[in-house]
DNA sequence: TCCAAAACAGGATGATCATCCTGTTTTAAA
DNA sequence: TTTAAAACAGGATGATCATCCTGTTTTGGA
């Protein structure tokens, strides 16, 4: 923002390193999840973030070391405060799911816009792209899914009565989760994640079963943005 | 290489501006689906389809006009040919998303590796992007779902028995897909296609508690076509 | 205090990129 | 045949990008 007064030669300088690593990577964080990484050029985020050339490349070499960072430090931890934490400590995976399917839907409609998820984002760019960058979503993706099938295993074990493998459970409602994002960023309307919560919690099934099913009021005006 | 009648070092050039525009057209659709759109570059594809930038330029004159084509001409396409007629000419929406979830998940598994959803993949590096992208992703999104929902109210009515929403149940089914696909491209293992379409046909219910709620009977008997 | 390493500054560099421009050849209608 | 537009060729251009480089300042032991 601003420096030294003109006349004073205040040449003081305080060395932060670890604060401004974090700014680096809040600034990373919000463009990789907003652009996306090919389009966020290292000079915008310097801009972005008030840091030097020198500043950046000290902290993280290559634009590589800065995305695999964003998507250790940032991305997975993203996860694990949306989804793991919540679903952990709620009553029932099925409930967790429900519940986070819900809050997201709430959060997006209250904001009115929708950027995605940030893994499905980084993970559709990058898996490809670099073998590196592949693996550490992929175990982002992979600790998701554990943490829902640890907490289906344990309901089956409190319930008794085996429902659906607990893997499986897991894997869907990732990916149902992951596309419904997709769908929302793409329509820029978070109302298809009720949809889909709607049709998963009715069995999933077209035609198996009579009864009321209600349609939801979308509160996102679409076309915006 | 002696096919010319006439042997006079004049080198004739023959105009095919359709067969041009395919050429094109089939490079940029096969490295936007491997590389993504920002990491293609024009000069890659120009070489890649062996025709100058006169001729690109002509054709397509700018990259983004390039990548409506693509999303327009091909993206369309292949998730007509994918999704939309195999759906319709199943017995059923569920049998019609069932076959498809197992074609793609064969077709992945002999083909050795995953390059994911070419509409998942542009929608989340382009959706954001530009608003013209969004929305040629957004109508192809639209489109899907709807012929999937289409055909599951002709079940319904076909059955009498009514079950889950059809809109529901069409989101439920592309979200699960798209999703699906996200996972598989990043762990680049199609198994997990199968595991959620397991889930989806076993009724998305990870525990029922202690026979209170029992398994649902589907109406349709599996291997009908 | 001294000094080496870490932290930071900021310009330089070469590569790459999308687009544009001028000119030539082909095509089809008049 | 004439002619104008379409089709194509291929280099030019300026902008942008990631990285590197040289130098300065700060910091934390010894």
């Amino acid at each position: 923002m601003n420096d030294s007064p003109t006349t004073t030669r205040s040449r003081k300088r305080t060395n932060d390193p670890e604060g401004m690593r974090k700014r680096v990577l809040d600034v990373a964080e919000e463009s990789f999840q907003a652009r996306g990484y090919h389009a966020s050029s290292i000079g915008d985020l310097m801009a972005a973030a008030g840091v030097t050339g020198g500043a950046l490349h000290h902290h993280f070499p290559t634009k590589k070391a800065l995305a695999l960072a964003v998507i250790e430090e940032r991305v997975a931890s993203a996860v694990e405060e949306t989804w793991i934490a919540p679903v952990q400590l709620a009553g029932s995976a099925r409930e967790g799911v429900r519940m986070v399917f819900e809050a997201v839907a709430a959060e997006l409609e209250s904001q009115g816009f929708v950027r995605g998820c940030p893994l499905n984002n980084l993970a559709h760019e990058l898996s490809l792209a670099d073998p590196e960058f592949r693996m550490a979503l992929a175990g982002i993706f992979s600790a998701w899914r554990q943490a829902i099938a640890d907490k289906a295993r344990a309901d089956r074990q409190a319930g008794g009565d085996g429902g659906i493998d607990p893997e499986h459970f897991a894997a869907l409602a990732v990916a149902v989760y992951s596309g419904a994002m997709a769908m929302a960023k793409t329509a820029q309307d978070a109302g298809v994640l009720r949809d889909c919560l709607n049709a998963l919690e009715q069995g999933a099934s077209p035609a198996s079963r009579g009864g009321a099913k209600r349609r939801r009021r979308v509160l996102l005006r679409p076309g915006t943005l």
